[in-house]
DNA sequence: AAAAATAGTAACATATATTTTACATAATTA
DNA sequence: TAATTATGTAAAATATATGTTACTATTTTT
């Protein structure tokens, strides 16, 4: 679940502590987000996305793997 | 949480059910996304995706409500 | 180098997304 | 019109996202 989380909120300049509290969510949650190894809720990426002024495409698009139908 | 999800299944004439196969989910689950009062998973959105040939974006982005910060 | 701030992570608790089963209704087709 | 297909929804079970607490490690600042 990789995606542009850390980049976009180190770009506005945010610690994850007060993006996470500008979001309402924990500290714990969104450091596991932006190491990747967690699939967050879509209200949450978009709370994030509102956070950081990028859309969803910029920091949670992932190309599809090109072997599946 | 509105979303395009039920257009977006129609315009590549797929039903609840043969959508929530392709994506390896319940058809309860489409429907209850399609319905919007879901919470859905950043996976199962871009599955939907996938599935769909439509982007994030296109398929469940909100604007902000403009009157916070 | 010490102190403070920031970030990674783990165990357990809680909230909620998703499944399962089941039934009802609407829409489509024979 | 009857039969089939597609959709809405509900209750209970399960899986997993998120919270809480706490400790460690890394980075930044003094």
């Amino acid at each position: 679940m990789k995606n542009k989380v850390k980049i976009s909120r180190v770009q506005v300049d945010l610690t994850q502590q007060q993006l996470a509290e500008k979001i309402g969510v924990t500290r714990q949650t969104i450091s596991l987000i932006e190491k990747g190894n967690y699939n967050p809720t879509l209200k949450l990426c978009l709370e994030i996305c509102y956070a950081v002024h990028k859309s969803l495409d910029e920091v949670f698009w992932i190309e599809r793997e090109s072997d599946e139908q």
